[in-house]
DNA sequence: GTCTAGATGATAATATATTATCAATATCTG
DNA sequence: CAGATATTGATAATATATTATCATCTAGAC
C-alpha cells in the first residue's frame, strides 16, 4: 500500500494548477489553507518532494531567492520576477538564441533566464 | 576618521582580483587565509559589506545558491556555474539577442542568464 | 612614540529554510 | 465496518548564512 490519496495532497495540486506559476512553499501553505485551514506546512514540503519525486512538479530558483514550484508541463520556458509582490511568472519560450559558448572546454548543461522588473498589476497599483 | 587601510581588507581585495571571477564568502575566508592565516569570517561579511557600499564589488546571485562576490567592472556579463567544484565563472558577453518581451504590462529591468553544466577543469578530472 | 577611534577575531545570537519526531487521524483493503 | 498503516499537524531539531557583541589590537594623526 502507498502513497494514499489525501484531501491535503489533493489541495496542493490544485492550487499549483490554478495558479499557473511557481509558487513558494509558503505562497502554497497559505492558498492550500483556503480549502484546508489547518494544513500545516510539513505537509507541503513533504508534498512537494513527493510530487518532485513522482515528476509533477519542477523546483525552480530564482536567483538569491528560496525554492518555488509549478506544475511539469515538460516544455522550455524561463521566469518573471517582480521585484514588489515577489511573484514568479512563467514566460514562455526561450529568449533570443542563446547561441553562446562559455569558454573552451566547458559543458553546457542547462540554462536559466531570469527577468527581473515589475509586473502589470503592480505597475498599476492594483497588487 | 574612516575606512582604514588594513592587511586584512587589503588581502581580500588581492584575491578577488587575483581570482577574476565570483567568489562565496567562504572561498574569499580561505584563500586570504593563505595570506593572513587567522583571518575571521566576520571580517569577510564586514569587508564585503563595506567594498558593496563603495561599489568596489558586485553581489552574484545564482539560482539557488549563496551569493558571490566579484570585482566591479562595470560590464554586462553572465555566468557559468559548475556543477562539480560549485565555482563560477565569468562568461563576457550576453548570450544571443535577448529580445524577448514578457506579457503586456510587465517592465522588465534587469536580467540574468546562468549557464550550469562542467567546467573544463573538472571535465578532465584535473580538479 | 603616543594616543584614540576604527578594525579585528572569536563566538554568541539571529534569521530562515527544511527536516525529524510522534501522537492522533484518516485512507484504503478486505 | 474494522484493522493496518500511511499521513497529518504541531513543534522540536537541524542546517546554514549572516549579524551582533565585546575585549583586544592596530592604523594613522599628531
Amino acid at each position: 500500500m502507498h502513497a494514499r490519496k489525501t484531501r491535503q495532497r489533493g489541495a496542493i495540486l490544485e492550487v499549483l494548477e490554478a495558479e499557473g506559476r511557481p509558487l513558494s512553499t509558503q505562497e502554497i501553505l497559505k492558498k492550500a489553507q483556503n480549502k484546508i485551514p489547518n494544513l500545516g506546512i510539513a505537509t507541503v514540503y513533504r508534498t512537494i518532494k513527493d510530487f518532485l519525486d513522482a515528476g509533477k512538479v519542477n523546483e525552480i530558483e530564482l536567483p538569491g531567492d528560496s525554492q518555488r514550484y509549478e506544475i511539469n508541463h515538460d516544455h522550455h520556458h524561463h521566469h518573471f520576477w517582480c521585484r514588489v509582490c515577489d511573484r514568479a511568472f512563467v514566460i514562455n519560450g526561450c529568449p533570443g538564441t542563446l547561441n553562446f559558448h562559455p569558454p573552451e572546454g566547458f559543458k553546457t548543461e542547462s540554462h536559466e533566464v531570469t527577468f527581473k522588473g515589475i509586473c502589470a498589476e503592480c505597475y498599476n497599483n492594483k497588487h
